[in-house]
RNA sequence: GGGCGAUUAGCUCAGUUGGGAGAGCGUCCGGUUUACACCCGGGAGGUCGGCGGUUCGAGCCCGUCAUCGCCCACCA
């Protein structure tokens, strides 16, 4: 016997690791059936799981879990990233705490201290990535430095290079100067800061007591000016074009350029050139052929391209320096508050300093051809489709992209360099050596180049990389292009359209025909979640209180396309409560001795009941195969949610029970037999988006000898279940049972008060369904008993009539209804009536509706009015004859 | 500046060939009846952001304004 409620704690962690130990994930390798794969979007070795997590993984569960229950050959391919800045972040953080720095340990050491971690922290988030339930396939877990895939990423570096895809360049970067790295553009976020706009008085060469006035929201910079620009066109600088300024507290004589770059309607027309350190700058630089001056190191502090006072200086130190010598003589025209962005490293968090250096670039304009092409020609689908907007947009202004990174943890780039400095670039030290032999004729010295990969060089080849790629793998042949990559899209430029690049060039195809894109998770007021927030729901709190089901069946529930999923625990709560109900159906069904009868044909039954749920199943799950087909998890799980209360709990459990407990034993086996065999088809229906509650009942209703139900088909419902009488009939009949209830609560009838029921003029087809189905609605509305009366007959003395339909319904009721409230409630019924039936006969009035709209819609006008004019005059008459008695 | 999205019940949101305003939660009323109080039954609550247009008919299509959110770019 099944205990009174649901406990997840219990069963989640059995069923999982019996999952897991029968091998239940394993990739299938049958080359006959058709294949489905996709591959994770690899979580940060070292991380935790968050909800973005819970949600990517939930709904990559349930396309898997459903795709692999209908015999498909799926492969749920997992692993994870090894996150160079963030992990290389966190070590160095422990290290400090220690009061170590990296370069105290050097690099092999502090590498190997990085292993250690990832040994000790890694199986974390694969761990919590089973307690919600993924059934990735373990055993083909991969790592993105694993040995496999680091040969991978050696093997694209050096052919990128021999086809001049990747190169070196001398040019400016990001640079954060806290991790003393090169970025990428889009690992710059942009910060709003209240700041403050300076300008300042150049002095003109040669002209005494006057200046050109430039401004600048970054005062530091001067120290490296090269140059002023102004506008060839504008008549206020004309004349100055080939005269100098002098650089103020340097005394360097400054070229004054006309360059469009300056805009004559921007402060004051003039702007101060800093090539060196801001990449407008550094075009106008190029234009003029003007001299570059680097004034900052490493860590943004002023070098010896200064004068002496500000050198060691930080940055934001020198530029109060700058501004109070330059106040001291005089050179300030004006300072104006101004709010404007400054851009930051996403992870550094300090600004970053656009600074030259010498750093790989990957030639992204190029690898982008075939990937745009690749979503124009609808190889590659993007749902919802709008964001293949966003990836054009992208693609088209694509830069290239800075794939070098000063960090250690990562992959090492294979390069090395000779004496000369002369580059080798291969996939083995020895093969560089070989190389650079040949080049000078005898063996010399190598230097290899200390700069690890972007991590998303490594993330680009993953779709291939983890089926085995450079070597061909069965798993390549098999799963290679994949079916479906599921994220977020915040990932779209970093992850999606690099993964597109990589692919189309070194398999020729496209890595998965489809993108589906899902929200974020925010908190229940929308916010996004932050630490600084203190607003981070953690999942596995959640998966703690109400179990992973919950989690999952909400998270699928409020995923809707184009909008943010606001996690609302009440949400949870409420999804838990769902299991808990689907839990007392299965429940009422084992004390019922509802289980399943082998062979048993659906088709087979003769009650109308029974045939009615049947058919109720089918539309159910014919729901969910549409809505998963595109990607609708809140439709489906929607659908789930509703049969499974409404229609199942709320209405065919509480009317079996009368046939249940009835005396003809073959309707109650029949009623037996269907229960089971709808339990049967809801689990199945169930068990992508509630694996755990699901599989615990099966055991109850996957009948004799057919084994766990993660294994069992998907169901497919056979046409002409159900069917349309019998939804009439139990249409009607639900229909009927409502309005008593209602009718009831409203005239204030006790709920326990058992009264009878005389329905009036009913149709002889409604008398014969009163007749058939009185044992089933008595005790639904509460009714000590039924029966019919001719049309017009009075209803008993001390009785109410309530309309139902075309008839109407007595229920002598005795002293217990307020007879004054009765009437006035009927007196607002007939006013409601009057109102909706004056509606549509303005609508049917009038000629242009006649003449223009479609003959359904007109009948529908029609019947409604009948309908309505029918319920009208019925309560009339109850009214009536009310005010007689 | 460019792009995307939103605005419907107290809250969170559904609502597609344009034709009777919906769900969950909350709230109020009433309830232990063959499972379930993590439950059952019933009710109240909305000028569908404003204005204009198309149409016999607009929550839905078009225009416009307002407010909010996100992405990209720029901001001397």
């Amino acid at each position: 016997m099944l205990d009174k409620s649901w406990r997840p704690d219990e069963v989640e962690a059995k069923h999982y690791a019996q999952w897991e130990k029968n091998g239940d994930f394993a990739a299938g390798s049958s080359d006959n059936a058709e294949s489905y794969c996709i591959v994770i979007p690899p979580p940060n070795v070292t991380g935790s799981l968050h909800m973005g997590h819970a949600l990517n993984n939930t709904l990559q569960d349930i396309l898997i879990r459903r795709k692999r229950m209908q015999g498909l050959n799926v492969l749920w391919q997992p692993g994870t990233d090894h996150a160079g800045i963030a992990t290389q972040m966190v070590v160095e953080r422990m290290l400090e705490e220690q009061g170590m720095h990296r370069r105290d340990l050097g690099r092999e050491k502090f590498l190997k201290r990085v292993w250690e971690w990832k040994a000790e922290s890694g199986g974390t988030i694969t761990g919590q990535l089973r307690r919600l339930g993924a059934s990735c396939d373990w055993a083909r877990e991969r790592f993105t430095m694993d040995e496999g895939l680091s040969r991978a990423v050696l093997k694209v570096f050096v052919a990128l290079y021999r086809d001049g895809l990747i190169y070196k360049d001398k040019r400016l970067v990001n640079w954060d100067p806290k991790l003393h790295t090169a970025i990428s553009d889009l690992e710059v976020v942009q910060h709003e800061v209240n700041g403050h706009l300076w300008h300042f008085k150049y002095p003109i060469e040669g002209v005494d007591k006057k200046y050109i006035i430039v401004a600048t929201t970054r005062p530091e910079t001067m120290l490296g000016d090269t140059a002023v620009a102004v506008n060839p066109d504008d008549p206020r600088y004309k004349d100055l074009i080939g005269k100098y300024a002098i650089l103020p507290l340097v005394g360097r004589r400054l070229p004054i350029v006309g360059d469009e770059h300056a805009d004559p309607e921007q402060g004051s027309g003039a702007v101060k050139i800093t090539p060196g350190h801001d990449f407008n700058d550094f075009e106008v630089g190029r234009r003029h052929d003007l001299e570059v001056i680097n004034i900052f190191d490493a860590e943004a502090r002023l070098n010896d391209n200064v004068p002496e006072k500000y050198r060691g200086m930080d940055r934001f130190a020198a530029r109060e320096q700058v501004v109070a010598d330059l106040k001291a003589e005089g050179l300030i025209d004006k300072i104006e508050n101004h709010v404007h962005m400054v851009p930051y490293g996403d992870r550094g968090g300090v600004p970053v300093e656009p600074w030259l250096t010498d750093q790989w670039f990957a030639d992204a304009a190029t690898l982008a051809k075939p990937a745009i092409e690749a979503v124009e020609q609808g190889r590659t689908r993007f749902v919802p489709e709008n964001w293949s907007k966003t990836y054009y947009e992208w693609m088209r202004n694509i830069q290239p992209w800075c794939i070098s990174r000063q960090l250690w943890w990562g992959h090492q780039i294979p390069a090395w360099y000779g004496p000369d400095g002369a580059v080798f670039v291969e996939e083995t030290e020895d093969e560089a050596r070989a190389a650079a032999k040949a080049h000078y004729g005898k063996d010399v010295e190598l230097t290899r180049d200390p700069d690890v990969l972007d991590t998303w060089f490594s993330s680009a080849l993953w779709p291939f990389s983890t089926l085995g790629w450079p070597d061909q793998t069965p798993e390549l042949k098999r799963y290679y292009p994949t079916d479906v990559l599921v994220t977020g899209f915040d990932i779209i430029f970093f992850w999606v359209a690099r993964m597109m690049m990589m692919g189309l060039h070194f398999m020729n195809a496209e890595p998965f025909h489809t993108v589906y894109i899902h929200a974020l998770v925010r908190d229940a007021k929308g916010q996004k979640m932050s630490k600084s927030r203190g607003n981070v729901i953690d999942p596995l709190e959640l998966v703690e209180k109400y179990g992973a089901d919950a989690l999952r069946f909400t998270l699928a529930a409020l995923t809707m396309p184009g909008r943010d999923v606001r996690m609302d625990e009440s949400r949870v709560e409420g999804y838990r409560n769902f299991g808990t109900k689907l839990w007392n159906a299965a429940r009422f069904c084992e004390m019922n001795q509802c289980l399943p009868v082998a062979e048993f044909d659906p088709k087979s039954a003769r009650e109308p009941l029974n045939r009615w749920v049947v058919g109720e199943v089918a539309r159910c799950g014919a729901e969910v195969d549409r809505a998963l087909e595109v990607y609708r998890f809140d439709e489906a799980a929607n659908a789930i949610y509703a049969f499974t209360w409404n229609t199942f709990c709320d209405w065919y459990v509480e009317l079996a029970k009368p046939l249940l407990s009835g005396k003809d034993k073959k309707v109650a086996d029949e009623t037996r037999a269907v229960a089971a065999w709808v339990m049967n088809r809801l689990l199945r229906l169930l068990h992508p988006f509630m694996p755990f509650i699901t599989e615990e009942l099966w055991e109850l209703f996957g009948g004799a000898g057919v084994g766990r139900l993660i294994n069992a088909p998907w169901p497919e419902f056979e046409e002409g279940l159900g069917d349309a009488a019998a939804e009439d009939e139990i249409g009607w009949v639900i229909g009927l049972v409502s309005g008593i209830r209602s009718a009831r609560s409203e005239m204030n009838v006790p709920a326990a008060a058992k009264i009878p029921m005389v329905l009036i003029g009913a149709s002889d087809e409604n008398r014969k369904r009163l007749e058939d189905y009185r044992g089933l609605i008595a005790p639904m509305a509460r009714l000590a008993d039924v029966s019919t009366a001719e049309a017009g007959a009075k209803s008993p003395k001390g009785s109410i009539q309530l309309v139902h339909r075309e008839a109407t319904v007595a229920l002598p009721v005795g002293d217990v209804i307020d007879i004054d409230q009765e009437k006035e409630r009927l007196q607002k019924e007939i006013g409601r009536l009057d109102d909706e039936i004056s509606k549509i006969e303005k609508k049917l009035g009038n000629e242009q509706f006649l003449a223009k709209a479609p003959q359904a819609v007109i009948d529908e006008q029609k019947d409604r009015r009948a309908d309505r004019a029918a319920r009208r005059d019925a309560v009339q008459a109850a009214l009536a004859q009310l005010q007689a008695t």
